[in-house]
DNA sequence: GTCTATAGTGCGATAGAC
DNA sequence: GTCTATCGCACTATAGAC
């Protein structure tokens, strides 16, 4: 994170971060399947943990309540270290190869829950929906609670965006 | 296409595509961007039209009604070919590269057709949401159109698929 | 840890189209 | 006479094989 801040993604090379580690470039490879790949680390624990609220979410729920737990506990996750999200965010948004890696992130997550959606016994189309639409709470929210002031509640974006998103699906 | 379809993505090399061409390897370059890029020249004519469409929608009409609009078109345009799209889906699918070409692809759709939306008055949260369900309808309808029977009908589809994406967010 | 294939870029030269 | 397409070559960095 360092050194791609410092100089730009493009303009760090694998040496460069595997010297400043003082570990060679093989041994980088070694951890990260990618020089990207420093970068999304933590999606599969975040993966995880929203797969978890989901599975946890009461039997009686329907598939969009099980996607605002995955969604609570995704903003739990996420809400601390505000400054970190930005900076990370903001080399993400300036490199395409950092985009592209992003998203097969968030699409992994949606398999995820739609997944888990139907362990619940949620008809699969209707599951892929509802797993697509939580995830584009997700992204939606995120934006605005980076853009927003620092006081901001992320859980509480992603409550107000899930409803406005049935308010707009409804029209 | 042939050549990827043949040995796969990753075991055909940018000099093996070249040479088939009949070019040089500096000259594909000079057409594409990358080795990727060669499956999805024609997502840039796709956006347009749906851009178009979109623009072309009654102002009376509301943003989810102007992304069916748009959706519509991209039905028009992709139901052709319907065993090309299928070979093309197979080969992305089994590559992650391509899969997350694909992706962008998708996500630069979304953005141009938020924008559209605003273009039109709508709220920008408003208009990021109903782009980015727009393009979740877009993602399972072309699945299940692919998966399903021959004389499945793409429009009829994404219609159905709108309004059970409706159905679930509003629970 | 070493070695190597391949992707992708920069630049200069050349040839044909209009 | 300018514009565009191609080529050829040198070069770097990623990533994988062993």
């Amino acid at each position: 994170m360092k050194l791609y801040a410092e100089r730009g993604y493009e303009q760090t090379t694998v040496a460069d971060i595997a010297s400043a580690a003082g570990v060679t470039a093989r041994t980088f490879f070694r951890h990260f399947a990618d020089k990207r790949e420093v970068l999304f680390a933590g999606s599969e624990i975040l993966l995880q943990r929203m797969v978890e609220a989901l599975d946890a979410a009461p039997a009686s729920a329907g598939p969009m309540r099980a996607v605002a737990a995955a969604l609570d506990a995704a903003s739990e996750m996420l809400s601390h270290n505000r400054a970190y999200s930005r900076q990370r965010q903001a080399l993400i948004e300036a490199n395409a190869e950092l985009r592209e890696r992003e998203l097969i992130k968030m699409a992994a997550i949606a398999a995820a829950v739609a997944a888990g959606l139907r362990r619940r016994g949620v008809p699969p189309g209707d599951a892929s929906l509802a797993a697509e639409a939580g995830i584009a709470v997700f992204r939606v929210a995120w934006e605005q609670w980076m853009a927003g002031e620092d006081d901001l509640d992320l859980a509480t974006v992603m409550t107000a965006t899930r409803n406005r998103l049935a308010a707009v699906t409804a029209a």
